[in-house]
DNA sequence: CGAACCCTTGACAGAAATCAACTAAGGTGG
DNA sequence: CCACCTTAGTTGATTTCTGTCAAGGGTTCG
């Protein structure tokens, strides 16, 4: 594994915090491997043993059943994955693919589970980065049952901005196809609404998103601080790098 | 606060394992209060001061936006909530009021954080506690983004009856129209399709579901370990007692 | 150049919400 | 005890939303 990785690792709020003699002993049985795109790194219902931390590229957390599937999350370097199933040590509730070239680093599970019984701030560190998961998929869940299709692509497309730094025009993140499966709704249905809302505020040219009249766009979305904004920064872990990402993390 | 109530929490797997000097630490400033059924206890985006433990009752999980509200989840006796908003110290995501008649111990979130930070094994039950919560919602999403009403409708069915040990009939725990909420459809459409799932193995009686014909219903929900199935006890926590609970915990 | 693939658009079908009316059950107060 | 009220639940009619199927345009890549 190259050093500026490592380092880069080592500054996530995951594992910023942890003594850097158990730093070494979690990543030592770990390995760096770079995969190309469209690879299915895990499957769901694989049992959970390792850690995945994505170093490089972006990576598709999805989701399938009797034939249809769905987009969960997208994970972003440097982010890590699927913590959640190492720590209990019970089975994938998701799979995994690359959407680009990326690398990514295995930590095996076991490790993870033997480090945090023996480093106290690690374990507050993984205390918080379970908590912000968990917080971040119940906002997902709340969009989905209280915004209809509309309102979530409008809101979607505040947050994009805000994460933008409040930039009218900007390029969309992902496919539009991608982007409809993790917002709950056919590619057709994406496009259409995407046109409709042309009246409402915002302008798309390919993929290129721009946003005409920001009131009323908002009119659609009504965004609310407790489904659209992330977390800020915890008291405990001292800052997310990866908690503004428009995409939920997982 | 009882002292059978105290001995009870402490059998909970969030407090079981924990040192039991830090156990009254974390309780010292705990108080119990009874209220009346159809109570809001805490709403949504206000700070959260308090770790609440389900005694006795029943207490419902919800969310609102622009108007409209869903339930997300049913915490029962003895459960706790709003785990993960005291742990990053920030507002609350859902608001709760009380089903039933219920008791409630509140345990002020900066004892839970001055006490995880000193009995690891505490922290690893919470670690555990978290882990447990975010797949469930993950479970949650899934099933929202992936079934519809009907296969939601069949698959709950199907659940609810494994929870009562494989059971044909049973109460439904809940009024429907809280059921409905909670699996994301409004009242009439339960209604209905309740009754369209007559011809498909499923009889519904008032409040009684009676499964006629599992292999017809489960043709319909197409039953999935990875949605349905509630984790099985941790290895890190010894047990959850509330994990196969008909509801999602949170 | 052709083969995929993404995106769009149209026509249609199906799912789900809404609006409204009605029933039944439970609780309250006279 | 009964009349009354409230509320949960059901059912029907209708509209709205969303998915499905099919076709065509544009782009990328081998």
């Amino acid at each position: 594994m190259r050093q500026h990785e490592l380092s880069e690792i080592r500054r996530l709020p995951l594992f910023r915090t942890m003594q850097p003699a158990h730093f070494d002993d979690l990543f030592l049985g770990a390995y760096v491997h770079a995969f190309p795109a469209g690879l299915e790194l895990v499957r769901q219902g694989d049992p959970a043993d390792f850690l995945h931390v994505v170093v490089e590229g972006q990576v598709e957390l999805y989701a399938g059943w009797a034939g249809r599937e769905c987009t969960m999350a997208i994970v972003r370097a440097v982010g890590s994955f699927i913590l959640a199933a190492c720590i209990r040590d019970q089975p994938y509730l998701m799979s995994a693919r690359t959407l680009d070239r990326s690398r990514i680093v295995l930590v095996p599970s076991s490790n993870l589970r033997a480090v945090f019984r023996r480093d106290p701030d690690f374990a507050v560190a993984v205390i918080d980065e379970l908590a912000g998961c968990y917080r971040a998929v119940v906002r997902h869940a709340k969009e989905l049952k209280l915004r209809n299709s509309r309102e979530r692509i409008a809101a979607y497309i505040l947050r994009l901005s805000a994460s933008m730094g409040g930039a009218a025009g900007f390029p969309l993140p992902v496919e539009k196809r991608l982007l409809a499966s993790y917002l709950g709704m056919t590619p057709e249905n994406l496009s259409r609404t995407l046109r409709l809302l042309e009246s409402h505020g915002l302008k798309i040219d390919g993929s290129r998103a721009i946003i005409t009249d920001r009131a009323r766009l908002a009119a659609v979305a009504v965004p609310d601080n407790l489904i659209d904004r992330p977390d800020r920064p915890s008291p405990l872990a001292g800052g997310n790098l990866t908690s503004d990402a428009p995409f939920a993390k997982a």
